[in-house]
DNA sequence: ATGAAAGCGCTAACAT
DNA sequence: ATGTTAGCGCTTTCAT
């Protein structure tokens, strides 16, 4: 069923066809209405490839993600909500969101170039952002449009948002400060994904900020999964002098973490101050609650959407054209798994 | 950069430089490798839209998944694996994987038609089916090669794997009895997703097998999430005598199962045992530890592509064409949930 | 308001 | 071994 069929069977021109389909003004009412209808009963659809070989456009954004080993159990539950955003924009304008997987053999640069060139997606948002992300230099070059999810430090111009990473790290130093606490470890990413700088840059200036002298061995390094948290915990205990309070840049990291201690007969929330980082169905329901920062996944996929979008001449006018470079906040959950009066004994100790 | 361009710049037919680039046999050995360095050189990569058209494939698979809200946040973390084990096969043979995400207010079989009618995928691997899943009787009579993951009633020839649901439902009360329970409930999801009604099943006849009476009020219907786990307790607390043993179909839910008894006073492993479905990085570093059901996302993710690609006539010869209806097994992984001599006075209760 | 036809980039059939 | 050309389905320009 092509349109020349189509075109065929209601014995008009193929040209008359596509002009009726696509909206256009100068189709006569009533022709349009019996091309919609027939098209409507005998299941036609333009074929994909024909419109953008002609149009040179696909109507497919797509979002880049990567399974690693690291996110390859935690990432989905993370990017399905915010899917669910991008997705609820792109519809208005119909357009189609696919996930575009990197497969963990591949480069991500390299399957990117291959995206691209194939001209697959008329625009991209790329997540996963790493301290020097050769992609993005890529994509401004070839002028795809496209956001990114995650800063970095690659210059140039171009669209993206972040969680606020340094602002948690702030917030949550600040909280166990108040709180009687001196001896404070983070837990934070191995890997050179961007956020894990930055959060750090946001722990060293909230102990700066404290008059605490920041301590190299309270940095414990680790996969952003539960194993991770495990880990962390273990690295922590081993110390001479294991510290009063942990913030995880990952939520997932509660999970391991609790384990843990609790392994070590060490409660959260009782013995030592934990703070996680995204609250998750999960950590609503670890005991105890876990004190944590509340996020709108789907708003944020929204914002990614009209971000991009804006940028794309096909859609000028819908959205504001300034350039998007969004620190997204993120909301204090107080839960109970940092909520106790720290000893003076043990706060002199730091 | 298109293939003329490329052509142009070396002085040679385009019908040669296509040979060249696709590996035909007639093409000169120094010609050839001309092309090659010049297209890649010069970045060129051939444009899609132009080989669909012509070729009328795409060279992509399409995996659909629904971003529901009983899956949103969950589901993630099932897929993310399967979808790596399912682009290890797909990269042997240049075929790209996209995840077609169904948008929550659009209906599954909409989507498809759409998705479908423009072209879009040479194949399909669906999941989530239902009962009654329209999709499949639409992709047999538009003869679209597909697998599904998760059985469904439709009659008709089509291939599809299925976790066993059912041998972990019956494994799952064997163990219970022989520990001693006869008072055994189960959580299951509340949608029409047909993996709920296998799984009574297997419950039912396990339950008759061990000469236990089935009890409609030990069926607890839920989402198939943390929430739904808290609420499946709840409802367990609230039953005039609560059941001594608990099955649920979805690991996630443990997690609020827990959460809900603690509140109650009751502790998973000691007071009530517990069985979960499939083992996460979640459900090993829960307290106590849950007895739960292995199965490697990855192979699964393996199987399906290899058993979409015996039915595509453009990979024939390439794997075993005996069409697949598979039940994957999935193995007990014993934990400590459910590791306790149940008090006799309680087993006779029941 | 409609029809005719060019042409998007590519591959494959046919010609040499 | 290479060149030439038709045509995949579609949109759009030009003509009427």
């Amino acid at each position: 069923m092509s349109i020349r069929d189509l075109a065929r069977h209601l014995d008009i021109s193929i040209g008359t066809v596509s002009r009726a389909l696509n909206g256009k003004a100068d189709v006569n009412e009533e022709t349009r209405e019996r091309v919609l209808e027939a098209a409507k009963r005998l299941g036609y659809v333009p074929n994909q490839s024909g419109r953008s070989l002609r149009q040179g456009t696909t109507n497919t954004i797509g979002f880049m993600i990567e399974s690693t080993i690291e996110t390859a159990d935690a990432g989905g539950s993370f990017f399905m909500p915010v899917f669910e955003g991008v997705q609820s924009v792109f519809r208005r304008h119909h357009l189609d969101l696919v996930a575009l997987l990197c497969d963990m053999d591949e480069e991500p640069a390299d399957y990117l170039n291959r995206v691209v060139s194939r001209r697959f997606v008329d625009g991209l948002i790329i997540s996963a952002t790493a301290r020097h992300d050769p992609r993005i230099d890529f994509l401004l070059e070839r002028k795809i449009p496209f956001i990114t999810l995650g800063r970095s430090e690659a210059p140039g111009n171009y669209p993206w948002i972040d969680l606020d990473f340094e602002g948690v790290a702030m917030t949550a130093v600040k909280r166990l400060v108040e709180l009687g606490h001196r001896h404070i470890a983070i837990g934070i990413p191995a890997s050179d994904i961007n956020l894990g700088y930055i959060f750090l840059d946001g722990y060293k200036r909230a102990l700066a900020g404290s008059g605490i002298a920041f301590n190299p061995d309270l940095v414990v390094r680790a996969h952003a999964n539960e194993e991770g948290g495990y880990q962390t915990a273990t690295a922590l205990l081993a110390q001479k002098q294991t510290p009063t309070a942990v913030i995880l840049v990952n939520e997932n990291m509660a999970i391991g973490l609790y384990r843990r201690f609790y392994e070590a007969g060490i409660h959260p929330g009782r013995d030592i101050a934990v703070i996680g980082f995204r609250e998750s169905t999960q950590s609503r329901f670890l005991s105890p609650t876990l004190t944590c920062f509340r996020i709108s996944l789907r708003d944020l996929g929204i914002k990614l959407a009209e971000s991009l979008l804006s940028t794309m001449p096909a859609f000028e006018g819908h959205y504001s054209q300034d350039k998007v470079e969004l620190i997204w906040p993120m909301e204090l959950v107080p839960g109970e798994s940092d909520q106790f009066q720290l000893q003076p004994s043990k706060q002199q100790q730091s």
